[in-house]
DNA sequence: ATGGTAGAGGGTCTA
């Protein structure tokens, strides 16, 4: 079982690579962040004509998420449920959806914007919640993915330049403590538990050329749990989907399972 | 010195 996440700025902006993309690399879910669209004008139907059952999660033209499944798409839930309060209650930033037994969470983390500030307090605030829901849903044995932009660089390994980030978002202790609860939960870094080295990013700014100097972050994440992980025998950043005729801002990360 | 690019929409806001 193949799973991939996209943060693909602009669902609209992206859609004809996203249909090549899904047909050259073939995964059997794919979540994406970022879509920028309502659901009323989510393209379902292009997916479907390549097999793809998909759930959108999208209010207007900032934020959106979605999956994408060959495997099928079971019981989809936006948010965090009904009852909860969310700090970014007007933002469509996370939706779940069981897929070949798999339970599949797609998410967008707030990006907080400057520290200190209003909206890097509701970031964590964001990820508290994040963390109250894993916990009230499931246990550490359940089969279970959280995947995609959390907007955070878990550790020095994952920015190009540990010096120029220092004090911004991504890179603060808080920031990284909030991954490391889901991790202490029994969420594995699927990426990080197969390469250990630095340089290996999944986001680069638009501007200065980033992309081609090689100054990136990894901030899109697939965090699985312990039977998950167990099944765990590949994973990449398809560097090639940053390329060419506007491409997104982040490429795709894939991580391949054992069925 | 707060630059630069991209995408939303049709002002600036968000990243």
């Amino acid at each position: 079982m193949r799973i991939a996440t996209w943060n693909v700025n602009s669902l609209k902006a992206r859609l004809e690579r996203v249909e090549e993309w899904l047909e050259y690399a073939q995964p059997d879910v794919l979540c994406l962040q970022e879509t920028k669209m309502a659901d009323k004008n989510f393209p379902a139907m292009a997916f479907s004509a390549l097999g793809y059952e998909s759930v959108h999660h999208g209010y207007n033209q900032w934020n959106g998420v979605a999956i994408l499944s060959k495997v099928g798409i079971e019981d989809p839930q936006n948010g965090f449920g009904d009852g909860v309060e969310n700090p970014y209650a007007d933002d469509a930033r996370m939706l779940s959806a069981t897929c070949g037994r798999i339970r599949i969470v797609s998410v967008y983390v707030p990006n907080g914007r400057e520290v200190p500030s209003e909206f890097y307090d509701r970031k964590l605030v964001w990820f508290e919640r994040l963390a109250e829901w894993l916990d009230a849903n499931h246990i550490p044995s359940d089969p279970v993915v959280i995947t995609g932009d959390f907007n955070v660089a878990p550790d020095d390994r994952d920015v190009w330049s540990p010096k120029a980030f220092v004090g911004s978002t991504h890179v603060t202790e808080p920031e990284r403590a909030a991954v490391r609860r889901l991790e202490d939960w029994g969420l594995v870094d699927l990426f990080r538990a197969r390469y250990n080295g630095d340089g290996l990013y999944s986001y680069w700014d638009y501007r200065r050329g980033d992309f081609h100097q090689g100054r990136g972050m990894r901030i899109d994440l697939v965090l699985g749990s312990q039977p998950v992980a167990e099944r765990s025998t590949w994973a990449i950043v398809d560097r090639n989907a940053r390329k060419g005729k506007q491409p997104s801002d982040h490429a795709p990360v894939v991580v391949d399972l054992t069925d």
